[in-house]
Formats: C-alpha cells, sequence, structure tokens
RNA sequence: CGCGGGAUGGAGCAGUUGGCAGCUCGUCGGGCUCAUAACCCGAAGGUCGUAAGUUCGAGUCUUACUCCCGCAA
C-alpha cells in the first residue's frame, strides 16, 4: 500500500521500519524540525529522519502542519492511500486527514479510552497499573478520540520501567500497525467507536520529579522512579544537593532489620521522613517514608553520572538522620 | 556560539600555598571461624582525559581539544 508516515521519536522508528520491511511503498516520511537542543545547543536528528535518510525514503520537516497549504498540496500529490501518524507530535487538520482514501490511523501506547494524550506510557507505570497496551485507531481532530481498530493488552513488570516498556510496546504496537494495514487491504477492518468514558495522560513535567517525603508512600515513589526512569529520574535535596533516583525498592520495617545484621541504625520509631536510616555501603541506603523504608539501588550525585548505591556510598559518606528534603 | 560542574590504579572519591600519589572498596595470596556483606596479615595494580606551554620541579598554574554530568530549552 501507499503509505505516508508521521513520526519523530524511536517509538516511531520501530513502525516505519516493519512498514518499509514488508515492502509498503512509503511515498514521504513527515518529522518534526530539526531543533537545536542539549547542552551544546547542538542539533540532534530525530530516529525517524535518520531512518528516511538511511533508506533514501522522502523527508518532510514542516514548521506546522494547520493552516499550511504549501504542505497540504505536497501530501495531495504524494496522494498517499493511507497515512500513519505515530508519536508525531501534532494534531492533523481536517484537510489532511480527507486526503487519503482509506484515512488516518494511529498507534498509541495504552489501551484506549484510558490515557489519551502524550506520556501514557510514563503514567500507567507511575499510577502502578498491572497492565497497559496498545492501539491502533483511525485518526480525527480531536486528540486520541478516534475509532478502535485493533488492540493488545500486555502485563506491567513489577520492577519495568517506562524505558522498557516503551521498548516492548514500540515492537507490539508496529507489528499490530502492519496487522491492521492488512485489514485495511482485506477490508475486513472494523471500527469501533471509544465512547467518552476515558482518561488523560497530559505531559509530564519536571516538578513532578520531586519526591515528597510528607504524602507519598513507599510504592508511590517507587513508581515515580521507575515511571520517570530514564527520562529525568526523581529527585531530592541531600545538604542543598540535588540528588536523583533511578531505581529503588519499597520495603519494610522488617525486611530492614533482617537485613541489617548488627549494624548500627537510625531509630525508625525517632526518625523523620526522609532521614536517613543507614548508609553503607555493602548494605545500601535506606530512607523512612511516610508508611515505610525504601531502600535506594541506583543513585545519581550532583555532576555525576549514574551509579549503584555501593559506588556511590565509597566515595560519598552519608551520616545516620542526614535528612533528604 | 545559553549558564555551570567534572575527568586521578578495576569501582567511587581525596589530594592543602606547585616538592616521594592517598582513602574506602574490589581483585590475588595467606590466616582465623560452624559461619559471614565479619576479622587479621601480605601483594599486585596509576604515562593523574589528550596535546602544548610556564618552571629546577606540574595531579596542582596557563592555553587548546575530546568525552561525561547538572541547570536551562
Amino acid at each position: 500500500m501507499r503509505i505516508l508516515f508521521m513520526g519523530t521519536p524511536d517509538f516511531s522508528r520501530e513502525s516505519l521500519d516493519i512498514l518499509y520491511q514488508a515492502g509498503h511503498e512509503i511515498c514521504g516520511v513527515v518529522t518534526q524540525p530539526d531543533r537545536p537542543s542539549g547542552r551544546k545547543r547542538k542539533v540532534i536528528l530525530s530516529p525517524v529522519k535518520e531512518y528516511a535518510i538511511e533508506k533514501n525514503l522522502p523527508l518532510y520537516q514542516p514548521e506546522k502542519i494547520v493552516h499550511n497549504e504549501e504542505f497540504q498540496d505536497i501530501v495531495k500529490k504524494m496522494a498517499p492511500e493511507l497515512i500513519c501518524v505515530v508519536s508525531y507530535g501534532g494534531i492533523l487538520p481536517k484537510t489532511i486527514l480527507d486526503v487519503p482514501v482509506h484515512g488516518c490511523i494511529n498507534v498509541h501506547p495504552s489501551l484506549l479510552p484510558k490515557y489519551r494524550g502524550s506520556a501514557p506510557i510514563q503514567w500507567a507505570i507511575i499510577n502502578g497499573d498491572k497492565t497497559t497496551g496498545v492501539t491502533i485507531m483511525y485518526l480525527n481532530e480531536k486528540m486520541d478520540a478516534g475509532d478502535i481498530i485493533m488492540q493488545e493488552e500486555t502485563p506491567i513488570g513489577e520492577e519495568e520501567t517506562t524505558g522498557e516498556l516503551w521498548k516492548r510496546l514500540s515492537t507490539m504496537g508496529a507489528k499490530l500497525l502492519l496487522e491492521s494495514i492488512k485489514q485495511i487491504e482485506q477490508k475486513t477492518v472494523q471500527r469501533k467507536p471509544q465512547g467518552e468514558n476515558y482518561t488523560l495522560a497530559p505531559m509530564l513535567n519536571r516538578e513532578m520529579t520531586k519526591i515528597q517525603w510528607e504524602t507519598q508512600t513507599s510504592i508511590a515513589i517507587k513508581n515515580l522512579t521507575r515511571g520517570f526512569n530514564p527520562m529525568m529520574g526523581t529527585y531530592a535535596l541531600l545538604n542543598h544537593k540535588k540528588i536523583k533516583f533511578w531505581k529503588v525498592q519499597a520495603i519494610t520495617e522488617t525486611d530492614f532489620k533482617n537485613m541489617i545484621q548488627d549494624k548500627e541504625i537510625l531509630s525508625y520509631q525517632t526518625a523523620k521522613n526522609g532521614s536517613v536510616l543507614l548508609a553503607d555501603e555493602k548494605i545500601g541506603l535506606f530512607i523512612k517514608t511516610k508508611d515505610g523504608i525504601i531502600s535506594v539501588i541506583e543513585i545519581q550525585g550532583e555532576n555525576a553520572k549514574r551509579m549503584k548505591i555501593n559506588d556511590f556510598l565509597r566515595g560519598n559518606k552519608i551520616a545516620l538522620g542526614e535528612k533528604f528534603e
């Protein structure tokens, strides 16, 4: 089939790859414009752009697609039979939605109508969901609200991070996308409306990554941390320095007592939330929470890189009772 | 050409006004113990990110470069 592909990050790249490998005619690839980003204001090519260049596919990077007649004409000239949108980063106007005879379809990494919006994978983990999935659906003019074609569910691992789930869902999504296109070609495709009973997964902001010792439970801290891994991690302040957490475990006071042997520790009863109960380079770093204890497994100090907790404690001595804010 | 921090044995760090390169841990060998993420004794392992400069002498001061990290986007 003659397909116009729109996408930007590595999540989309998997889908583009499977379509290309399956022999579909990719008449064009649309991706977000290159923007200087990162530390040295360097321009970094999007994974989709890299792929398009590698396979020598026609590439388009319009600044905007709404009210952009020039781009709309280009799309019409390409005359795609189908447009596939995977994490492109923008809503398509009706003038483009109406171009392909088979319409526009989208890969969304959640079981719609749950988690419409831009950060469904992260929210599923932050909320501690046991399962999630991918949805292939038609696009309409509202955000992630079109009719569903296919869905596949998958369990979320206890320790699974956004990065790991992201990778799995991008592969699942790509396969499901290919399957949906097959159905469209064979005209066996079915549409199932989502209904209005939906939830949102809005963009994440940095403020959310600060740990709230007074209100968040051990499990909440753990889920938040794996939800923000590997994007930004979570953090707390220790002596006015920003310490990032990349992996933590939630444990009970009993678990803790079994691990510490005869080490001297700060009494759990008198400790405040956020206080260090034990910082031992062999056993680990333990911090009191509102309802238990967290054991930090992977950590990152200011100006340092990510490291295992025992590596960190070798060079950064932390005294009992020091408090994370 | 956005702002700032950093690079030192395998790991994480310290290194004062330039003057023999250290700490905690790991590794290897030996000892003790019913046992150990425990303890005791011993050993190996570093052109201090790269290149140049100042100096009697540079991990330390100057310049350029490479890579890493934090903030901001």
